[in-house]
DNA sequence: GTATCTTTGTGCACGCGTTCACAAGGGCAT
DNA sequence: ATGCCCTTGTGAACGCGTGCACAAAGATAC
């Protein structure tokens, strides 16, 4: 998932909880299939089934929004899909501009899922003068100069950034700058953005390493279980050699010793050393 | 964020909670950054900055580590890349394979992020045979044929899923089948996997809506605020006719009517009428 | 009109995650 | 060696999110 971020207090106002408003989207999709299968109705239990998730949060969601349900019965799915709609703003059109026409931009401007709810890509924006003037998506990318000019001809509320991580914060800054306050960052960097802006991450090396993290301790539980040792002195659960030739891993070399000439946490029980990424 | 899936019971054995997780690939590379620039020492305080996070927050984190910090000082950035990339397994060599060769997939195939800590690309496939046999990233596109082999014998994982919607509960099954445990989706659809098998989904359209709504509520908050009506008959909260002519957005026709006979909660309230995306 | 059945809406309790605030601990100056 | 100062590590309190379990409410059959 894209990581998460603060910065308001939370959900004010009408206070619906952060959590279901991230679940809304889920619940729209699988609402929108059921309506293109002419669905009229659906329980809690079936569009739960269909969101993956448990039917008693969806209630609880729905319950947020107000009593949209009949009991008894279910939900009415073209009803419930105008609702959502309208509480996350899709019933508006949302101009949008892509930063950086990278590989990553240009796949973002081809995808189809933007304009089907509402969102609608007025700018592809490139700092590369080679790149000026290209049709892409059926839009022709425009320079940097033009950011500016875009986003206020156009009343571009919503950025996505697509640049390398050396661009993004200045791109942010021209951003927000010229009137937007929402922004994408596909990015690796971290954005400072000021009060009010709101600012979503997209990751993918940072959901990939939390997926090795995972893989690495199932790999870890099929060997022995190894006792806990106390006292910080922590023994690192690492993937036994078996579990490495099994699924052709292969552990590299090198390792820091602890700076001070305190106890090594690792001494005599790491015997799988490594060297940090680049 | 990408939106997160638990699946476990949440993070066990060892306790690391998943938020933490979810923050140590953000502290990775922070520090990492640092090492370049070779700092040797930094604080809390200082690196919590870096990683956009609360320094008690990045303390407590590191305290489910281990004690790697010297009080007074702070903490070692060599060693401390190197206790955080061994936690998170990228001290091993991680092959992936792609599928799904399409925009997306083609720009995580250029992705340097990958390659970078422990990833190596080791496979892309695509049910196109028109793409069979290209060259992407300097690999040679496979037809879905392939893929069960690709996977068997390089022991691969982690799979990443980049192809439409409708093909991606397949290909998920047949990676799980072929031995894949990890599984990154780019797909807008949710996957159903067997106990074991993780999966992680990056959802573009998703963190676009949630971005309209925060969008919209701020919209909402320059106008006058209304004073909430009680019992279910919800007033939504809409976004004034000033605020739409400033941003230049536009509303669209069409509402549906409460299936029921009953109260048409939006009676007089909602005035700006939507129409369902496709 | 009454009884029964189905499904919603929600009160409540629990657990995870965050934040505060401070004691513990190590360096450094004297 | 001693005391001061700085930063870590963590106990405790709080708040959000989740899931259970059930009462409320509408539909349907008779």
């Amino acid at each position: 998932m894209a990581t998460g971020r603060p910065h308001r207090p939370a959900t004010r106002s009408r206070g619906i909880p952060e959590a279901t408003v991230a679940r809304l989207p889920l619940y729209l999709r699988a609402l929108t299939a059921l309506s293109e299968r002419s669905v009229p109705t659906v329980s809690s239990e079936e569009l739960a089934g269909a969101a993956g998730v448990n039917s008693a949060k969806l209630r609880k969601d729905f319950s947020y929004l107000g009593s949209y349900g009949t009991r008894g019965v279910g939900y009415d799915v073209e009803y419930l899909v105008y609702q959502i709609s309208r509480e996350l703003g899709l019933t508006q059109d949302w101009p949008v501009v892509i930063v950086g026409i990278g590989n990553l931009g240009a796949a973002l401007a081809n995808y189809g899922g933007f304009a089907s709810r509402g969102f609608r890509v007025v700018g592809l924006i490139d700092a590369d003068p080679e790149l000026a003037g290209r049709q892409v998506a059926g839009l022709t990318v425009l320079h940097s100069d033009e950011l500016e000019r875009v986003v206020e001809e156009n009343g571009v509320s919503i950025g996505v950034i697509a640049t390398p991580a050396g661009a993004a914060q200045q791109v942010c800054d021209r951003l927000v700058a010229a009137g937007v306050s929402s922004i994408l960052n596909f990015a690796p960097s971290v954005l400072a953005v000021p009060d009010g802006v709101d600012v979503r991450k997209v990751d993918l090396s940072i959901e990939l390493q939390i997926l090795a993290f995972h893989e690495q301790r199932k790999a870890g539980e099929n060997a022995a279980a190894l006792p806990e040792p106390e006292n910080g002195e922590v023994t690192p659960v690492e993937p036994p050699a078996t579990a490495a030739v099994t699924r052709g891993r292969t552990d590299r070399e090198g390792q820091p010793a602890r700076p001070d000439g305190g106890p090594d946490s690792d001494g005599g029980t790491d015997s799988a050393p490594a060297v940090m990424p680049a």
